[in-house]
RNA sequence: GUCCCCAUCGUCUAGUCGGCCUAGGACGCUACCCUUUCACGGUGGAAACAGGGGUUCGAAUCCCCUUGGGGAUACCA
């Protein structure tokens, strides 16, 4: 029976959307896109006292900017599907694979210090496994409530093969029957998972391998429910400089990386190269790693996050992308630094404007302040380095004899003509290219940092030019 | 404590069932070149198989131990 290639990414709305879940999404998404399946979204919401709707909306942004949200456009709440979650303990617990336990906290606590005084495994040790009714009678009238638990081997061992760390055995003496369903009513996460990832028909169950711990005691709920395994990929985690990724490493929140500018192909990139490569590639787009992609391949070792390879893999896109794209992706950017768009600035920035600066900038804030001195009207407001240039007697001369011989242009002057006209200057008066660089680049923009001269009076035009010139006069 | 997982340059990694590895690529660092600024780009360079035992004609590649990291041990997910 081949089934149809089902993943599912399930975030708990405890916390934002972390840059680790990202990856996680990511690789349920390249691996059902890559075998044509579905990849799903389970809001994993059965924490009712932690999860929080602001928590659900931010990683619903974050997977939607990041282009990973479900391919079939559900965004389910765990928590709708409680009911079907309870029937599954009410059977459980008429099979007698699963019963009540009264044993409070305080027992628990007790319990935990003795066996970690004795250097045992910690567990609980199935003390109301076998309670007659007299005995649970006896501790409901005590005023006690019952937690269900599920029944757990004791000897022996459960075990499966992971798609990406290998076979994986665990001793079941280590295992215990563990809650399934709280005092409150509520069922676990363990227990919910087993049941959610069965219903929504999920093939292969692709994850963080910080649950690789939690899975035999899903696998008990599979085997107690008579349900088939799913395959299961466990992937190794993203650490930081020092163990744990923290906010030393850089932002863990995804939604950072966007308002910080970069793009989410780069992130994308960057997130699917940790822990996966493909030859000596390492520009790839969604397609092709969704040409190339299979769970398999990834490592098993965990990585460490690197923001410098992260802002290269942006560079690399800003580079490649079309001016209009990174101008819509600009324009928060441009708002947030008070550059106020005209038609005219935006002409600019389309027609040469960004092309010319693209590729000196990193991130899309930087690409703004680059862009910055499109907006920039005479008389302009200089930076010491700027009023020296403009200051040295040579240089104002160059820039008279540069702005007269523009005037007596007729036509458009481009890129080719600055530099015909430059040209010709430069053997009239025995100087050099560099002598009309810098004092040109100052005069037309008011910044010493710009593109060449060439592409800025092409881009600005000439009357725009010979005036801003003629201001530094 | 107990259980599970991991281990190639500072970082991300390549290294198909052991020989082609005097270990390749990328980021970062660095030298030089290009150049009207800042960049981009180009050509080089320094930089790694954690340690110890095996197995083998031969190991980064297989086995064991040590060490070092990480994770889990909840009425969280």
């Amino acid at each position: 029976m081949n089934k149809q290639v089902r993943t599912r990414f399930a975030p708990s709305p405890t916390g934002m959307l972390h840059i680790g879940g990202a990856r996680t999404a990511l690789f349920n998404y390249l691996f059902a896109k890559a075998n044509g399946g579905e990849y799903l979204i389970r809001i994993e919401d059965t924490d009712q006292t932690r999860s929080t709707d602001a928590n659900k909306e931010i990683i619903k942004n974050g997977l939607t900017w990041l282009g990973l949200g479900p391919t079939d456009g559900k965004w389910v709440l765990q928590t709708e599907s409680i009911e079907r979650h309870k029937k599954a303990v009410e059977k459980l617990l008429l099979e007698g694979k699963a019963y009540e336990c009264f044993t409070s906290k305080e027992e628990l606590e007790a319990m935990r210090e003795e066996q970690q005084a004795k250097k045992e495994t910690i567990r609980y040790d199935g003390r109301h496994r076998d309670l007659s009714e007299a005995q649970k009678q006896a501790f409901r009238d005590e005023g006690r409530t019952a937690v269900i638990r599920i029944k757990v081997p004791t000897t022996g061992k459960t075990g499966w093969d992971d798609a990406v760390q290998g076979r994986i055995d665990v001793p079941n003496y280590t295992l215990d029957d563990y809650i399934i369903m709280r005092a409150d009513g509520f069922p676990t996460y363990n227990f919910v998972v087993a049941l959610d990832d069965h219903d929504m028909g999920i093939t292969h169950v692709i994850r963080g391998d910080d649950h690789i711990n939690n899975t035999p005691k899903q696998i008990f709920v599979y085997e107690a429910m008579g349900y088939d395994l799913p395959t299961f990929a466990h992937v190794p985690m993203i650490h930081g400089k020092n163990g744990k990724m923290s906010k030393r490493d850089g932002a863990t929140n995804v939604l950072e990386y966007q308002l910080a500018g970069f793009m989410p192909e780069a992130l994308n990139n960057y997130l699917m190269r940790l822990g996966w490569s493909l030859g000596d590639e390492e520009v790839i787009s969604l397609e092709r790693a969704i040409e190339k992609f299979d769970i398999g391949d990834v490592n098993k070792s965990a990585s460490t996050f690197d923001q410098m390879k992260l802002e290269w893999f942006n560079a690399q896109y800003i580079k490649t992308t079309d001016a209009q794209t990174l101008f819509e992706a600009l324009e928060p950017f441009f708002k947030e630094k008070n550059l106020n768009v005209t038609d005219e600035v935006k002409g600019y920035l389309l027609n040469g404007g960004i092309d010319s600066v693209k590729n000196k900038t990193k991130k899309l804030g930087d690409l703004a302040d680059a862009c910055a001195f499109f907006f920039n009207k005479p008389p302009f407001s200089f930076g010491e380095k700027e009023v020296n240039t403009l200051n040295t007697d040579g240089y104002r001369n160059n820039l008279n004899l540069f702005v007269n011989k523009l005037e007596l242009e007729t036509a458009p002057v481009n890129h080719d003509k600055v530099s015909e006209i430059i040209g010709a200057l430069c053997e009239e008066h025995a100087l050099k290219f560099k002598d009309f660089g810098m004092p040109l680049r100052v005069a037309l923009t008011g910044t010493s940092s710009a593109p060449g001269v060439g592409d800025i009076v092409e881009i600005f035009g000439k009357d725009v030019s010979i005036a801003n010139i003629k201001s530094c006069l």
